[in-house]
DNA sequence: TACTCTGTTGAATA
DNA sequence: TTATTCAACAGAGT
């Protein structure tokens, strides 16, 4: 499920586990989610460790270790991480746990859409090198905006917000809160936002808004969003604009279920 | 039974 | 060459 304050907030949850040795590895070495590394390896490497430090990108997370190693998480679509006491015996679902001496550090992930990856050494892994500027960032710019979206003539918007070499973190539900925000129609063409100085600009700010609440309201607890989002009125059908009041939309767009008030998303007509 | 799903990837197509 | 679409991954829920 996770989006990036989803994310964020998963990150947390190992926080517990911070500054203190792996004393066992436990793994599912033949689940999908070791597709990209060796679990044995890992298990050596990890051993012993400390878990000193993490970060977050987009929807991936960064793990450092004392020795030089260097962890990355990424939750797919079902994933979760959680800390549990030391005696935790692993579930059909607990793929990876970082035992330490007072507690489990447990990432599950019962699709296993889920990723992980690990590096050794000083220098910072490929895979965590030359990330793009997230959208809280300085970085993230108008104009930057604009350059990302104007290549695309015919895409509808809604797809290129998904893609997260431009937007990373923004997912399914975020994206359609954003165009609800801006009151941009999801099918409109990428470009033509692009195009038009005043919807870049509304698109830019519920970019940036969408974001700070998400991450301030939901990375610190899991707290649901207030009812003046789109967030609690899209999951189902016959839900209700909270600006309008009129019927929301579901839709297929882009290849993903999309959600949207006509009546409030007018722009283009 | 047959559909859905807060994600990503790589192949096929335009 | 670049943009876009689509199936595949694998399980749980409805």
């Amino acid at each position: 499920m996770p989006e990036l304050a989803e994310v964020e907030y998963y990150r947390r949850q190992w926080n517990p586990g911070l500054g203190s040795r792996i004393t066992r590895v436990a793994i599912h070495g033949e689940t999908r989610i070791f597709r990209d590394v060796d679990g044995d390896a890992l298990k050596r490497e990890l051993a012993a460790a400390r878990l000193a430090a993490s970060e977050t990108h987009g929807k991936a997370m960064l793990f450092r270790f004392s020795e030089d190693r260097w962890l990355n998480l990424h939750l797919g679509m079902t994933g979760r991480l959680y800390t549990a006491p030391a005696e935790f015996v692993p579930g059909k679902w607990d793929h990876f746990v970082l035992f330490q001496e007072d507690r489990a550090l447990v990432f599950a992930d019962p699709r296993q859409f889920g990723r992980l990856r690990f590096h050794s050494g000083s220098d910072t892994p490929p895979w965590w090198r030359d990330l793009p500027p997230q959208v809280q960032e300085p970085g993230f710019s108008r104009e930057r905006l604009r350059d990302l979206l104007a290549p695309h003539r015919t895409a509808p918007i809604k797809a290129v917000l998904l893609r997260q070499e431009k937007f990373p973190g923004i997912g399914n539900w975020m994206a359609d809160e954003v165009l609800w925000r801006a009151r941009i129609r999801p099918t409109c063409p990428a470009a033509r936002v692009a195009a038009s100085g005043r919807k870049l600009s509304d698109l830019f700010a519920a970019l940036k808004e969408v974001v700070d609440d998400a991450m301030r309201v939901i990375a610190p607890d899991w707290s649901d969003p207030p009812d003046d989002w789109l967030f609690n009125h899209r999951w189902r059908d016959g839900g209700t604009c909270p600006r309008t009041d009129a019927s929301l939309l579901r839709e297929d767009i882009g290849g993903r279920t999309t959600c949207w008030s006509p009546a409030w998303q007018r722009w283009p007509r």
